[in-house]
DNA sequence: CGGGGGTTTGAGTCCGTTCAAAATACGTGG
DNA sequence: CCACGTATTTTGAACGGACTCAAACCCCCG
């Protein structure tokens, strides 16, 4: 058999082409090293609601999302769970429980139709001796994903449900938002309400209550998963003085 | 002037022979380097209330707390704030933000007497060039650090005070606790209720309210900080099935 | 066009908060 | 060692944000 014609876009699954790969945590690998990652990786292309590996589960691999979302679930012994944090296309995980713990403390659940490459443990650990900039990369990393995980705590205890959803849209436009032509925001949100709810640590139900206060008070408007701000600075206002 | 005398208890402050060097990230440094630290460090005593360093500030060293101990406090714009994290005699702190950030993204206060050294930037970057497995050991402390405050963030969300307490006094006791005559164990308390409050995101009066219920159900005594448990189990019991 | 998950609405409840005041512990100086 | 002033802790009563449970609704997809 001869080499395969790629399907279309199939060339972003390869790292040396990588459009991420510039701004990831693998941006200090050479093409060398990086081609021993395309040798040794597993290209997974995953639907909403698959897991990419599970609380518990040995961890034996890194992932690096290349498009869709992800989210970092934890669960407890009475079946209560939260989304910790969402992983966009780009970035890199599961290296966190490598380093940690032998078993995974999380659960890294697909909330959109996502491709993910998968690069074995023996792999990692082997370009991290090969060369250290790696493991500072890492280091970097996660330091950056505490402080993001500390802020989440902060805003979990002081701040109400509306100012959490507040920041949480904040931090969606840059990704999902664009200008209409009348100028205001539109974000067309990437996840359902239950996910939402699970990311503030809340219920759907007050979503809902918190989105139709949102919409009576005329600071945004909803559509389904398309949100439409009319203006920004009203936003930025209330959450900097929640109480008035 | 002659070398002065060092005063009771001063030689645990030389990292050379320092108790924890061995179970502390310092541990993979070799005397050469460990007398470096000794050269630049600075060691500080501190009184309750003491700030190591504030949130904003510029970031330039690193602490290792020999003795007493120091909590992670975090703020928001609106006066806001919580303890993210205690951290006890042999640990370090302040390396997170060296690499995230240029500004500590959390104040370092001291909540009880005690002892730290702190060691500016420059020796540890130094350090850091000259053993690359001193970066591995941070990367391994911060993401041991990373899993405990996503269990924080958990507990947070899906448990009710009290469980948080429980689990706050299950913590301690490892550290502070000790058996009684009568077989009962017994923890001291290093805190104020205040603190407590903080740590568990809530207000010393609910944890005033929470301490009299845990006393009523015969579940413990509270004497000031003194705290005797009766029977350990039914407290594991508690927390593993909240509901019944 | 009929599921079936996701979402919304309603009513009632509860946990924890807030505010204010009383009680207690603590440290400091006499 | 005691007295005093301050800070912490405790108690009380009222309030409120978010939860629970349950039902209706809606939309998307097959």
């Amino acid at each position: 058999m001869g080499a395969s014609i790629p399907p279309d876009g199939c060339n972003q699954l390869i790292c040396m082409t990588c459009r991420s790969r510039s701004q990831s945590d693998w941006c200090v690998l050479n093409d060398d090293e990086i081609a021993l990652i395309d040798k040794v990786k597993l290209v997974r292309t995953c639907r909403k609601g698959d897991l990419l590996y599970a609380q518990g589960d040995t961890c034996h691999s890194i992932f690096c999302v290349v498009s869709g979302m992800v989210a970092l679930r934890k669960s407890d012994a009475d079946g209560n769970s939260i989304l910790l944090r969402l992983v966009h296309a780009g970035q890199t995980l599961g290296y966190r429980d490598m380093f940690a713990d032998k078993m995974y403390t999380n659960s890294a659940e697909v909330l959109r139709p996502s491709a993910v490459c998968q690069i074995p443990e023996a792999a990692v650990r082997k370009l991290l001796e090969h060369n250290p900039k790696l493991g500072f990369q890492f280091l970097n990393h996660c330091a950056a994903d505490q402080e993001s995980t500390e802020e989440s705590l902060l805003h979990q205890i002081t701040l109400p449900v509306r100012s959490r959803l507040i920041h949480l849209l904040l931090t969606l436009k840059d990704r999902y938002g664009d200008r209409a032509d009348d100028g205001s925001l539109v974000v067309s949100l990437p996840m359902t309400r239950q996910d939402i709810a699970a990311l503030l640590g809340t219920r759907p139900e007050t979503i809902a209550r918190t989105i139709n206060d949102l919409v009576s008070d005329e600071l945004m408007n909803f559509a389904g998963r398309i949100v439409s701000i009319p203006n920004l600075d009203v936003l930025l206002d209330e959450i900097e003085s929640p109480g008035l």
